[in-house]
DNA sequence: GATGCGTGGGT
DNA sequence: TACCCAAGCAT
């Protein structure tokens, strides 16, 4: 069959190709591979590795995190960029500590309850971190699908269900086989079968896949939306001012604030929605960590 | 379902 | 150099 070709491949690929990651380390805790995760989300892994570690060394259990202001969450966040992962974060460690005895859950729908956990982080801790089996679909699972399987380009926009399905039709019965093809096929995306030159000859699965089959077509369905601008933008002045926050131990004045960005409306609408968002809390005509 | 949300690496 | 993209999530 051949989704069992595809994962007997990736499988052995895998096995011998794979970076070596903390995460990937045996008997890295649970709650390791949750803030992994989310750091993970949108965030390159050359990054998160640093942060990872010393995130860990401070608070190596969930009740640990607990115990501090999550703005002490967002200190440590540095410049990891969207910052409410910090505090879905921190907001997890308090929801796991009080009602999940202290330990990360294995269970998909009590992970989906989680702040800043979602269908993808869900799933990726049940695999990863506890050898459950369930469908792990991220950007670069989707990407190797459409190509390897759908013969397309690319992956166009996410539709959950659907991706759901197709990575499930690719997983093999046995739980561990299983969690290895997950990690396979996303490996193989981020190192292999990436958005902008492939390395199709490298590829385990070349053989297999019906985009190569067809002769490489170009794109031509819809496209997943593009980023806005940042150079100008209110997230670009969100991220000055989170800047400044995490930098200083007292609350930092609006004058100051105004130093890093003149413009004051732009920089009114900034504050405005990082309080909003929990991310600042004001203090008389200052503003600090919450 | 479309938008807003940081920061920086790769080409 | 600009631009695309990155182990997504919440609203």
């Amino acid at each position: 069959m051949r989704a069992a070709a595809i994962a007997d491949a990736v499988i052995a690929w895998f096995g011998e190709y794979a970076r070596e990651l903390p995460w990937r380390e045996q008997g890295f805790p649970a709650w390791g591979i949750l803030v992994s995760e989310v750091m993970l989300q949108q965030t390159q892994v050359a990054r998160v590795v640093p942060r990872l570690a010393e995130w860990l060394d401070r608070w190596p259990t969930p009740a640990a995190l607990a115990a501090e202001p999550p703005g002490e969450a967002v200190r440590m966040w540095h410049r990891l960029g969207y910052p409410r992962r910090a505090l879905n974060l921190h907001a997890a460690a308090v929801v796991i500590t009080e009602r999940h005895g202290g330990e990360v859950p294995s269970d998909v729908e009590q992970l989906l309850a989680l702040p800043g956990v979602g269908d993808y982080t869900a799933r990726a801790v049940a695999s990863f971190a506890f050898g459950e089996r369930h469908p792990v679909v991220d950007t670069n699972v989707r990407r190797v699908i459409a190509r390897a399987v759908a013969g397309l380009a690319e992956a166009g926009p996410p539709r959950i269900r659907a991706d759901l399905e197709a990575m499930e039709r690719l997983l093999p019965t046995d739980r561990r086989q299983a969690q290895l093809t997950n990690a396979g096929v996303m490996e193989l995306g981020a190192i292999v079968c990436t958005a902008r030159a492939p390395r199709c000859d490298g590829c385990p699965i070349n053989a297999l896949c019906a985009w190569r089959a067809a002769g490489y077509p170009a794109y031509d369905g819809p496209r997943a939306r593009g980023q806005a601008r940042f150079e100008g933008s209110d997230r670009q002045v969100r991220g000055l001012v989170m800047a400044e926050l995490r930098a200083s131990d007292i609350p930092v004045t609006r004058t100051e604030l105004e130093r890093a960005w003149p413009d004051a409306e732009q920089l009114t609408r900034a504050i405005d929605t990082l309080v909003r968002d929990g991310l600042a809390v004001s203090e008389g005509d200052a503003y600090r960590l919450p």
